[in-house]
DNA sequence: ATGTTAGCAGAAAGCGCTTTCTGAAAGCGG
DNA sequence: CCGCTTTCAGAAAGCGCTTTCTGCTAACAT
């Protein structure tokens, strides 16, 4: 036996020598030892995995206490190959519509003992395929991925590549707000229908002349909210001329640019719809920067009903989206037993919401 | 030798053996074999942890491609005693304030390859030290506490008992918005100057007559705010009556009940200060529901501003904190190498912005 | 008394990596 | 041509846990 082989108990004495540095870490072996039991017996009674007699189980508790014991949990992860982890990916935190999303996600979390790794990709692509590499790494019990997909075919096909192993390894993954291309559990809202039932709403309110402000067209939910709207107005024999469908970013800017854009090109239709509520904040201002008042001269409605809209003048009519609960839904799809083989799709239903930014078109 | 000793060579081949249920893991083992090289040179040459012959370190690199490998970070972090993960903890992602932090800290991160482990505590004490236990359990190299430290000893104590150990073993802490009562690296606004400053602005303006929409006492930040500016006045010779200053919760809602309680009392002030723009939005709403305009009979302040207030009607004076750059600050704070003795305070400014929410008070 | 069975605790084998440590081969000066 | 240092790859120990597996003891039936 060569000298480098040391038994664990040497080293352990090596440690506790006193050395003023490095404090001795405490680990199971340190809290079995001052217990008086085997590393086994004091992770049974940690765990409560099996059955410890009653006096030993005592002794472990008040030793692991006693020493401020904390279980290394990439030890756990390793030796029992599982974690209590699951990893969100989004854009921006700071955007409101994620913020909700993702503080849904955090209170069904926090309900389950998980610990959330957020991610935000900034919209950048690259970087939200490094993320789910590095949340496969950790062994993420599931990946959800939140915000509106690309129609990308290479990206989608990368983000397959990354995805597949890991479902297929036993990872949970869930999309939220994004089309399935991907085939994982999905919470959709119901774009199309709540576009379409706001674009009745307002033609009930006798507007005939539209504009849309639309995000990115390569966004599967501009798609649907742009399509929803549009056909509705169509079943009411109203056209949505092509110059009328102005786009920008999916930011406030985005939406403040896209105003300017469409006011720009003469004289304004009575309704705006802007696809975010995000966007219809940025074209709030913008229309008030050209002196037109809102409803009185232009009518103006968004999507999502962030909670901000409630408080700018006038209030906004939306289309509302339990944010809160999607985030809860997704990830409780995501992590439901047992796994089934079909992904799921949770439909969520959008509701109109009248505020004071629309009224009758004044003739 | 027992039967059950079974070398990992065996077991690996074991795996192999064609089963479709579950897929075999590919592992470091996996990928050297593949390569023709032992494990240790396999990671040497994906890690770049040493040099490895060119020709070796491709046929690492291309079977590891091949493969799909990906490390398991668990394992990674056990043998190395190190990983790539930072713990947050805030109150609510959704309020805006903490979300624009968080976003800055996201930002950091991304730019270090460091996960973020997000945790929302919901205002919950509890809540708040379990977080960091977990964050303890997960070795994380850095946690990050955000949002207004609560005066209780008994909390302060608990929090510490969990934090002095962790940074005793190598963690590094930092807090943000948080009185340092806590030993840890700190990146504290001026709140004391920055209400001070808007006190003078807003008395330069004319006002003489003042109330002050507090949070609740025991949060150090609505202190300091709550005295800078009391300090001001009274550095001015302007009353402020403890009945002029209601408390609330430090919310938006929290706010608005505020707001609805000082006009109750009798007729208002020319000026309202809220310590913190999420409460401004609700005592901006309750002044209009009391058909208050703003800033013709009253004028309205903030403190923060979270990037929705430019979008009030009107929009709000306040006292701005470069927020992402907070979030930014606290994550390099903390990782900053090498590690000084002494924790460090980094004071951000606060600067005033006068918008149209603050006017000449009408006499 | 003997043979089972059940209940519990400990030994030890790993989980998938990193990192010594060891040794072989190659490079060098004298 | 020999002893020396360097370089680089592999063996193996070990990170701190969980989880068989084994075996002891006590409890029960026969």
């Amino acid at each position: 036996m060569s000298e480098r082989v040391r038994p664990r108990q040497e080293r352990q004495e090596r440690r506790t020598a006193h050395r003023t540095e490095p404090p001795p870490p405490v680990t199971l072996h340190t809290v079995a030892a001052a217990a008086g039991v085997s590393p086994a017996t004091a992770s049974r009674a940690l765990n409560g995995t099996a059955r410890v007699r009653e006096e030993l189980r005592g002794r472990v508790l008040a030793a692991a206490a006693e020493l401020g014991y904390i279980p290394n949990a990439h030890a756990q992860a390793l030796a029992s190959a599982s974690n209590n982890t699951v990893g969100v990916i989004c854009h921006d935190v700071s955007d409101p519509y994620f913020a909700a999303i993702a503080s849904g996600v955090m209170r069904a979390a926090a309900d389950q003992e998980l610990l959330v790794m957020l991610a935000s990709t900034f919209r950048d692509q690259g970087r939200e395929i490094a993320y789910v590499s590095m949340l496969r790494a950790q062994r993420a019990r599931a990946i959800l991925l939140i915000g509106s997909g690309i129609e990308d075919r290479g990206w989608e096909r990368a983000l397959d590549a990354e995805l597949a192993p890991y479902t297929r390894a036993g990872g949970r993954v869930a999309v939220v707000s994004r089309h399935r291309s991907l085939r994982v559990d999905t919470v959709l809202p119901e774009n199309r229908a709540g576009a379409a039932a706001l674009a009745r709403a307002l033609l009930a309110l006798g507007h005939r002349e539209f504009a849309v402000l639309a995000g990115p067209p390569e966004l599967t939910t501009v798609a649907d909210r742009l399509a929803g709207f549009r056909s509705a107005l169509a079943a009411a024999g109203v056209p949505l001329p092509a110059g009328r469908i102005v786009r920008g970013a999916f930011t406030r800017d985005g939406g403040h640019a896209a105003a300017l854009e469409l006011l720009a090109q003469g004289p304004p239709p009575t309704c705006v719809f802007a696809v975010t509520d995000v966007m219809a904040v940025g074209a709030l201002a913008a229309l008030r920067e050209r002196g037109l008042r809102v409803p009185d001269d232009v009518s103006l409605a968004g999507f999502d009903d962030i909670p901000l809209v409630r408080e700018l003048t006038p209030p906004l009519t939306t289309v509302a989206l339990p944010l809160h609960r999607m985030g809860h839904s997704a990830i409780t799809l995501a992590l439901r037993e047992p796994r089934t083989a079909r992904s799921r799709v949770e439909r969520i239903p959008a509701e109109v919401v009248l505020r004071a930014s629309t009224g009758r078109p004044h003739n």
